[in-house]
RNA sequence: GUCCCCAUCGUCUAGAGGCCUAGGACACCUCCCUUUCACGGAGGCGACCGGGGUUCGAAUCCCCGUGGGGACGCCA
């Protein structure tokens, strides 16, 4: 049979990460065995649901290159659908109206808290043979509930977690439509996977919960029961829960924070899966080797350390036109506009290295199309007064020079020689007038590209 | 409270009964490279939650405990 995974989240937010995993997952399995992608969107919560959190989740899934086969498709828009497999459900007596108003139903729950009973429907409405239904209160919109079975268990082998046993008698009987008639979501996954002919559902561990009873409606249904897989969650840095109070990103966040896409998939593939000692590979590759024998079942705390550590892999790997590109724009973001000299790619190709996001690589080359603000402890530790007669020499030297790094960095060599010092009392000083800080690449790399007559404009812009 | 799930270095993980003196990666520390900072290279520190079984042998299997998490909506 043909591998079908869907990724189908509910447009009430931004694509986080942990939704960004599952959805990589689904995706590479798909692609592994052949199959189709499926990108369904779950906006049944006509409250929450929002078209800008629609295109979030869509900008989310084209900037990571997640593309699905078929779809999107829009629960809201398959309405009919879904009452028609009501309408047969209420006939064939799987499901049928329930008259129980919320506050009944919410008197009920606490008392069974307080009894320390697990909270459950208690059944008021279920039609039973030789039973008889309470009379039908005026004015009150039924809901419809799902007749679940009452005995027996239900059960799967969980793809992650092994087998996974239920009794039903654990289970109550779930509202499949609401008094307005339109269905909630643990119908509409069950109708949707169903007809969608999903395979294989992939998707996070908090639906673990769902699944028998989903189960039991599929089987009630008379439908195919695909596979299930569960992924554990994704905790933040400090090792709490990510929740939108505390700590849940956006991808596009990380995208604006200056990671590449590329570093976010490969982090992502690596947090509850692995392939050996495997650590860096491309997206092919892990499409290539993706299993769900190796997903880890227990939770995963995230690092951003290790994200920046591949994300500096992937800009050291990166086509430099490709960089030069994006760290245009970020560079314009901080109001530097960039010009044909210096070479940004020269100075992209310099500073690459140490970078581990395109926002640290465009502040760091900032300084080639912008003067210098020096910094004031560098400034005092390197520019002193008694390095003024070897840096009036240097000038005239790096005047006649040819205006490569070899050639400037002979000149400062024969400063260095000519006035006994060590080559650093020279670099250093050099260092922080052209770029501000103490810290730079090669500086006779940085002054080739900074070109002669603003390297000699900046040192004149010094007085020792 | 009830049900379900989870448990190897600080973090991500390898590990499918002997290959484990528990391997790799990030982080951290030391040294090398060096013109500073990075990059890179070489080392180092560092873990099988506890207790019982099963077995000739257990990080791996079973049970109990402990700890963590999830679910219990006319949310998804």
């Amino acid at each position: 049979m043909t591998v079908r995974t869907r990724f189908a989240p509910s447009p009430t937010g931004f694509l986080h990460i942990g939704g960004a995993r599952t959805a990589l997952f689904s995706y590479a399995f798909a692609k592994k065995h052949g199959g189709a992608f499926i990108l369904r969107i779950e906006d049944t919560d006509v409250a929450r649901s929002t078209p800008e959190a629609v295109q979030a989740i869509l900008d989310g899934m084209a900037w990571l290159g997640l593309q699905h086969d078929e779809g999107p498709f829009y629960q809201m828009q398959r309405m009919e659908t879904y009452k028609k497999v009501i309408q047969t459900m209420l006939q064939n007596g799987t499901a049928y109206y329930c008259y129980s108003s919320r506050e009944e139903l919410e008197a009920l729950r606490e008392q069974q808290m307080a009894n320390k009973q697990k909270p459950r429907y208690d059944g008021k409405w279920r039609p039973e043979a030789g039973k008889t239904l309470p009379e039908i209160p005026a004015g009150v919109e039924p809901v419809i509930r799902f007749k679940n079975p009452q005995e027996g268990v239900v059960a799967w082998d969980d793809l992650v977690k092994g087998r996974i046993e239920i009794a039903n008698s654990e289970l109550d009987d779930l509202i499949i439509a609401r008094a307005d008639g339109t269905p909630t979501y643990n119908f509409c996954v069950v109708v949707d996977d169903w007809e969608m002919g999903i395979t294989q559902v992939i998707r996070g561990d908090d639906h673990v919960n769902n699944t028998p009873r989903q189960i039991n409606m599929l089987k009630a249904l008379g439908a195919t029961i695909p596979q299930y897989a569960h992924l554990s969650m994704i905790l933040g840095d400090d090792g709490q829960k990510l929740s939108k109070r505390h700590g849940a990103v956006s991808v596009m966040q990380y995208h604006e924070e200056g990671y590449l896409p590329e570093a976010v998939l490969n982090y992502l593939a690596r947090l509850g899966w692995s392939h050996g000692d495997d650590e860096v590979f491309s997206m092919q590759q892990f499409c290539e080797w993706f299993d769900l024998d190796h997903i880890t079942p227990s939770a995963a705390q995230f690092n951003t350390e290790k994200l920046k550590w591949l994300n500096n892999h992937y800009i050291k790997a990166a086509h430099l036109n490709v960089l030069a590109q994006d760290v245009q724009q970020r560079l314009a973001q901080l109001n530097v506009r960039v010009t044909a000299q210096p070479s940004l790619n020269d100075a992209i190709a310099l500073y690459r290295d140490r970078a581990n996001t395109l926002n640290e690589l465009a502040q760091s080359i900032a300084y080639f199309y912008q003067k210098p603000v020096l910094d004031a402890a560098a400034a005092e530790k390197h520019l002193t007064a008694d390095i003024a007669p070897a840096f009036e020499r240097l000038k005239v030297l790096l005047q006649t020079a040819d205006w490569n790094a070899e050639a400037i960095h002979a000149a400062i060599n024969a400063v260095v020689a000519e006035f006994g010092l060590k080559f650093p009392k020279v670099a250093m000083p050099l260092r922080v007038m052209l770029t501000g800080n103490a810290q730079s690449p090669s500086i006779d790399q940085v002054m080739a590209i900074l070109g002669k007559e603003e390297v000699l404009a900046r040192i004149n812009a010094v007085s020792l």
